[in-house]
DNA sequence: CCGGCTGGGTTTGCGGTAAG
DNA sequence: CTTACCGCAAACCCAGCCGG
């Protein structure tokens, strides 16, 4: 009983929520076990962390936004999708690439995003905006954030969005009671594309082998994307935040990587 | 005339593959 | 652990034709 109290009490600090008043246990059996418990055990992660730096500003309780505004040469005026299989022209003002950091990648309920990053180009300029939470209970805040960004004009842009991100992120939604603002909207998978056309050429048709064979981009200090659950979750119980703002550059760098190959494979220089 | 084979075109099914 | 899509192959369908 001791544990599952623990457990819970544990569960609540990372949702953000204060912790309950736990009535004494009845029996004095019980209260050895607690006390022996608490001479015995210690919490996981005893000290806390010193870097516990997360970027941006905090807008909301729990959710924490940047916005970077990157170079570029060209920004798109209308582009040709019929590579995508999409047969109407995009405007290139209408471009919403998305990609988001996770808690794993089982898709099911089980998996929670905990990072979104979008580009769009405003003007002349390609803008990045990510939201990342630090706390369980902030998702809701963030997914009304990124809808506020996707207007029914937006056409999504992403890599192996269709099957992942966008499903994913229609079930946290669904489960926060918000409409799905995805819903009905244009989306590129840049995926499908660059399988049809480099399949058998490269090793494989990874965003990561795409964008160094065609833009020739070389990661440094790269945080496979496979570390990035950790990284979060160790965030979240207390840990040094090192690690999660390498998955936010990353999460940078995924979505400067979707552009360029979007514009690349549209033939736009 | 009728049953069954064959060729061309479509549909269905399955394996592989990305995403964290 | 999941989900969607692609590509390829097997299956399927139908029409046309030939042999009995």
């Amino acid at each position: 009983m001791s544990a599952l109290l623990q457990k819970l009490r544990g569960l609540r600090t990372e949702a953000g929520l204060a912790a309950p008043v736990i009535a004494p246990p009845a029996s004095t059996d019980v209260r050895r076990l607690v006390q022996f418990r608490a001479k015995h055990t210690r919490p996981a992660l005893p000290i806390a962390s010193l870097d516990r730096e997360v970027v941006g500003e905090e807008i909301a309780p729990g959710l924490r936004f940047t916005e970077t505004h990157a170079d570029w040469p060209s920004p798109p005026g209308i582009i040709d999708a019929r590579f995508a299989r999409l047969d109407d022209p995009v405007h290139g003002a209408n471009l919403m690439h998305f990609d988001t950091e996770t808690t794993g990648l089982a898709g099911g309920t089980g998996t929670r995003a905990f990072m979104i990053g979008a580009a769009d180009w405003v003007g002349e300029r390609f803008r990045i905006r990510q939201l990342t939470i630090t706390s369980m209970s902030a998702e809701a805040s963030m997914l009304r954030t990124f809808a506020s960004w996707l207007n029914p004009e937006t056409v999504l842009v992403s890599y192996n969005g269709k099957c992942y991100d966008a499903p994913l992120l229609a079930t946290r939604y669904r489960l926060a009671r918000l409409p799905n603002p995805l819903m009905g909207l244009r989306h590129l998978d840049l995926l499908h594309p660059v399988r049809r056309r480099w399949k058998g050429v490269w090793e494989n048709c990874r965003l990561a082998t795409v964008e160094r064979q065609l833009l020739g981009v070389v990661r440094e200090d790269d945080l496979p994307g496979s570390e990035a659950p950790a990284a979060w979750l160790t965030y979240l119980r207390g840990g040094p935040a090192t690690n999660l703002r390498r998955v936010a550059h990353h999460n940078a760098q995924d979505l400067r990587s979707l552009a360029g190959v979007l514009l690349h494979m549209a033939r736009i220089p």
